[in-house]
Formats: structure tokens, C-alpha cells, sequence
DNA sequence: CTTGACCCTCACGCAACGTGAGGGCGCAAG
DNA sequence: CTTGCGCCCTCACGTTGCGTGAGGGTCAAG
């Protein structure tokens, strides 16, 4: 295909020039090639490229995380692909919660229903990025941390004993939780109580910040938007997907 | 009610106690009072406009801006949070839109389908700050343009008259496609080609930025979502919002 | 050749905080 | 009273992702 300047990947695009040229100055998003009057020009593969780029941008990840993303060993378009058709999807799902909040707001204002002070910013994302790295880490979970989740202070400030103490308290907290699911505890239970409580501290460290309850709450959303999430609790036993999640907003609720 | 500290607003909204300490400095948050202690405590009233500077930021809003949007005379409450349920709504339609783009571009790397290079960035964002203000640039164009669009150097470097030109060129624009409405000219006729390549140029001027067929497209649907825009433009003719949209994503697709 | 659009590099500056330093406040336990 | 811990404060450096303008070269059309 033709080559493309800069003012011609700027319109298709709509990032600006100035953008094109940062991108490369960082290296996220090289040109084709130069032309001998140092002119870039751009191909169908880096097209491709910066739709990825920008679909991260879409969700709130550092540019740095996201050259990580893309350059990683076996990165492959089309899983890549998917997996942001996930992140789209919650993230659709989570501008919807934003208009109930403003509904339920509003109805609040008007004196027709009562709402407490947490519920104010249900939805609201404080951090997209400590969220996608939360979403990663739960995703590799079982020991597999990709580099951009050892970038996060908190957890790389760790040493190995400890990312591993990390990960065998996770495990320990899910596996107490789906004893008591397999126990017949229904979602709600006092009993789970003090695991959920150590489970939610437990995400709050990895996020490197508070997790208020309506975020843990919405995490539990999160939980069950993506369908890796899904399986791996399910994997744990069947069932535990919805009864995790289920669990989580009981007691969220129970917080506010 | 009890008055909050600064870690107890950050637990509730989830964001930062550096972000109150910052909000408080450029002076869009205030807390309700400083203790004697010097210790910053909030109230009800701080809380409800948090809630709304967040939802703001969650739209792409820079706080400057923000700022005033909230103080501007005869703020309302009840208005501000509609049309701000009105903009996230846009939100997730658009996020709904990156879904199937990447969808697309999943079928097209199957060699299923065939698609554009501009199709690879439809629903994406380049500008948040500036569709809205576009946004709002439409939503006052008939004259009464907020102080938050002068802000907007391209914009702010006009003269009155210049503006007043603007305004003027929209105006024109506008009534000639209903005038072609009226005629009976279907969405879609070439005669409407140059009053919709005015349009853009138009629109691209307001945004300081260029227009790609597919930001003209999607402008066209936010116009559609948002309930103001559907009554101005039914205002002019009945039906022209419709014919108006239509008009555009034609002319947009016909550009690609 | 001139003009206008587009290209380049260079570099200052901005928004919105994150982070750490240094020190005070409040409360409960010893 | 002392200590320890969590929380509060101000101050200030630094980061990220560009926007903007300066100064100058390239390309195509008139």
C-alpha cells in the first residue's frame, strides 16, 4: 500500500502530529521508514499498531505499559484483540452504572429515595490503570506476573518471598471461600466475613490504594465481565464465578 | 452531619488524599472548614460537589475547566447532573462502538471482511475536552457561547465580529441542508456535498484540530444521543436532526 | 521563481497529581 | 507521662504526555 506522512495518519487516526512524533521519540510506534528528506512514513502494520496503542490509551494505560503490552514475547493481535473487547465491554458496562448513580443522585436530591455517601461515586474509576493491573495480576494469579505488574511500587518493592506469600494469601482466601461455598454457606454469611475482609485488604495492597466498597463492588462486576476471570474461579469450582462475586457486593453493601 | 477527614473523603470516593490536598489548593474543592488542628473536614455539601468534579474528570474535562463549569451563575444541581447523564450515556454507546470496531478488525485479519484504514480508529476519543466543548459550542450556537469555549485558543483569537461570523456560517450551513430536506433531497445526494464539506470545516475549526470522516460520523451520533441537540435541530424543521445525522455519516463514509 | 502546505528538530511549558521529607495531632495502651 | 501508630499538615521535586511556537527544509502547483 501507499505510505502515509504524518498529516495523513493524523486524520485517519486523530491523534496529532506532535503525538506521531513523541510516539516515535519513545518508540512505541516507529515508522515504516524514513524518506531521504527525514520525512516518516507509516504502513499498513503500524496502522494496525497505533489501533492498539490507542485503544489501551482508550483505557487509561500509561504509554510506557503500553509498548510492554505489545512487545512482549508471543504477543499475539488477535488475543490482544480480545482481550480489549473485554476491557471495552466493562467499560460500557461501567459508564451505564455511572447514569444509575446520576439517577439515583437525582432521585436522591428530590427527596424520593435515600442514598448514602458512597453510593455518590459508584461507578467512578479512580484509577484505570491500577485496575487493568489488578486485572492482571488476578489474571496471572497463580504466579505468573507479567513485568508490567512488578512496575507497580508497592508489589515490586517486594521481594520474591513475599510476591510469593502474596500469592499463596490469595489462593488461601479464595480456597476458604469456596470451602464455604461447598459448605452450603449462602452468599452473605457472616461466616465469610473475615475472609472477604482479608481479601479485600489484599487488593487494596495490590492496587497501592484504598478500595472503597463500591469499588470492590464493582470489581466484582469486573470479576464476572471477563471471561478468564470467569473461568478461573470457576476452575477452582464450579459455580464460585457468581458466588465470589456475589459475596464480594453482599458485603460491600454491608460497609457502606 | 459528622464532618469528614481527608482519608475518610479519599476511602468514600476512592480518589487520592494528595488529589483533596490539590483540589483544595486550586481552590474547586474546598473543605467545609479547617479545625483548629488545621486538619481539613468536609461535609454534605463537599461530597455532592465531588461527585460531580469526578464525573467531569471521568468525561476528559480538565479541572480548570470544571471549576467553571460548577460556578458558573445559575448553576444547578438537577441540570448538571442530567446533562451530565446525557454525556456518559454518549460514553457508553461509544464504548459500544470500539466493541464492534474491534470486532471488525478481528474479522478483517480472518480475511472475512475487507475494511478501511480510517475504520480502525472509529470510536475512538482523540479529544475528549474538545468534543466537549464542541459539544457545547453547538449546544450555544445560537450566541450564547460559555465562557468555557472562549477558553479555546483557536476560538478566543477571533474577533466579536469573527465569532459572530461563526455563529453566522453555522446558521447558514444548517438551513441550507433543511432547505434540501424540504426540497425532498435524500440523505445522501451530492447537492448536500458542499454544505456538509463546510460543515466539517466548520467543525474541525471549532475543535482546533482536523475532523476524520469517522470523528464526523461519530459526531453525528453524539448529536443523536443528546436530547438538546435533537431539539435545535427539530427546532429548524421537523425531522431535520435525523436528516442532519444521516447527511453527515453518508458524506463521512463517501470520505474514506 | 514564488507560494502554500507539509515536513523536520528543538525546546519550553503545562496539567494533574505521585511521592517523599519533615514535623505536628489524637488516641489508646503500658 | 511515654510510646506507638495512624492520620494530619506543608513543602517541593519529579513524572507523563503531549501543546505550542521557533526556525528552517521539502514538494508541488502556478
Amino acid at each position: 500500500m501507499k505510505k502515509l506522512t504524518v498529516k495523513q495518519v493524523a486524520k485517519l487516526s486523530g491523534v496529532s502530529v506532535r503525538a506521531l512524533h513523541h510516539y516515535d521519540e519513545i518508540g512505541i510506534l516507529r515508522p515504516a521508514f524514513l524518506g531521504e528528506n527525514g520525512y516518516r512514513y507509516y504502513g499498513e502494520e503500524e496502522l494496525l499498531r497505533l489501533q492498539q496503542i490507542l485503544i489501551h490509551r482508550e483505557l487509561g494505560i500509561a504509554l510506557g505499559d503500553i509498548a510492554k503490552l505489545i512487545d512482549a514475547p508471543g504477543f499475539d493481535r488477535l488475543s490482544a484483540l480480545r482481550q480489549q473487547r473485554e476491557r471495552l465491554a466493562a467499560e460500557a458496562i461501567r459508564f451505564a452504572q455511572l447514569v444509575t448513580t446520576i439517577d439515583r443522585t437525582i432521585a436522591s436530591l428530590q427527596g424520593e429515595i435515600t442514598m448514602k455517601n458512597a453510593e455518590l461515586y459508584r461507578g467512578i474509576s479512580p484509577d484505570k490503570q491500577a485496575e487493568y493491573e489488578a486485572w492482571l495480576i488476578d489474571r496471572y494469579g497463580d504466579g505468573v506476573v507479567p513485568e508490567i505488574a512488578l512496575s507497580r511500587k508497592t508489589y515490586a518493592q517486594l521481594s520474591a518471598d513475599e510476591q510469593q506469600a502474596m500469592q499463596s494469601k490469595l489462593q488461601e482466601i479464595e480456597e476458604g471461600l469456596a470451602e464455604g461455598m461447598r459448605r452450603g454457606l449462602p452468599t452473605g454469611s457472616p461466616s465469610l466475613d473475615p475472609l472477604l475482609h482479608r481479601h479485600r485488604e489484599w487488593v487494596a495492597f495490590m492496587w497501592g490504594r484504598p478500595c472503597p466498597p463500591e469499588a470492590y463492588a464493582g470489581l466484582a462486576d469486573t470479576y464476572l465481565a471477563h471471561a478468564d476471570f470467569v473461568a478461573r474461579y470457576e476452575a477452582i469450582a464450579p459455580g464460585f464465578a457468581m458466588y465470589l462475586a456475589n459475596s464480594m457486593k453482599v458485603f460491600a453493601h454491608r460497609l457502606e
